[in-house]
DNA sequence: AAATATATACGAAGACCTTCGTAGTTGCAA
DNA sequence: TTGCAACTACGAAGGTCTTCGTATATATTT
């Protein structure tokens, strides 16, 4: 599976949070996150181009029957999330997962809601690995 | 902070697992790993080449002393992985740290020991939260 | 119908990263 | 001292990604 790329997985989130988009409604979702932050907007024709490549690619699907042609993911998000976490635990860390859990809990920003969750999870995890 | 490539990074892991060493050195050690691997080695020169911009950026220190220059890391382990981190949640979390741990948990991949580890450290957090 | 707005398609420039050839230098051995 | 081996320095090629200008087609408005 092709691991989308910086822009692309920005483009993916907006498809998976709002569903079925133009390539207009892409781009205008960009920006608005954008120009809120006060940088420069992405260009209309760059997000055109960048929806193209990723059609190509087969990581989203698209309707060509409007003349605005209407773009959905074709990839699942936590599909891509697994496939870049895993890319991303043996560049950054070695391959160890548990490094990557711990650090990232270590950073102090995690909600006691955020620490329950887990330790919830945890729970479960233990009780299938006993069965 | 400049965030280290991906060959940055797989020197700066030699580095870090052996203190500081010459471009030869380095080398030799990135290609026992990939030629067991069974994949084409990595030529001197392209480690020499990304080890001097490596220098030049500051993510290593350089002994020009003896002719084989030594390099040694400038960056430390953690908190280049706490940087890398950051981004990657943010790249592919949309900035969510518990859905990143949730996400590498719920891959099932964790040892019993690990979950044990996990455990402890959450119970470090929730006392020193609870002071 | 003419002018304007909005689409898609495409090519190419520019940035960054990796890779390597080659030139020039220094140490060592025959 | 002459030649070989190993090192650094440097330039440039090739790849990928992002960005945008421009050409062209299709609606919409006046």
């Amino acid at each position: 599976m092709l691991a989308p790329t910086e822009s692309e997985l920005n483009i993916l989130r907006v498809l998976w949070d709002a569903g079925p988009l133009t390539v207009r409604e892409v781009n205008d979702a960009l920006n608005k996150a954008i120009e809120s932050a006060g940088e420069k907007p992405i260009g209309y024709t760059t997000t055109l181009k960048i929806m193209q490549l990723m059609a190509e690619k087969g990581l989203v699907d698209r309707d060509v029957s409007s003349r605005s042609h209407v773009y959905k993911a074709a990839v699942a998000q936590e599909r891509t999330q697994r496939n870049l976490l895993s890319r991303f635990v043996d560049r950054a860390f070695g391959g160890s997962r548990s490094e990557l859990i711990l650090r990232a809990l270590g950073d102090g920003e995690a909600t006691p809601a955020e620490l329950e969750e887990i330790k919830q999870l945890i729970k479960k995890l233990e009780q299938d690995g006993h069965q």
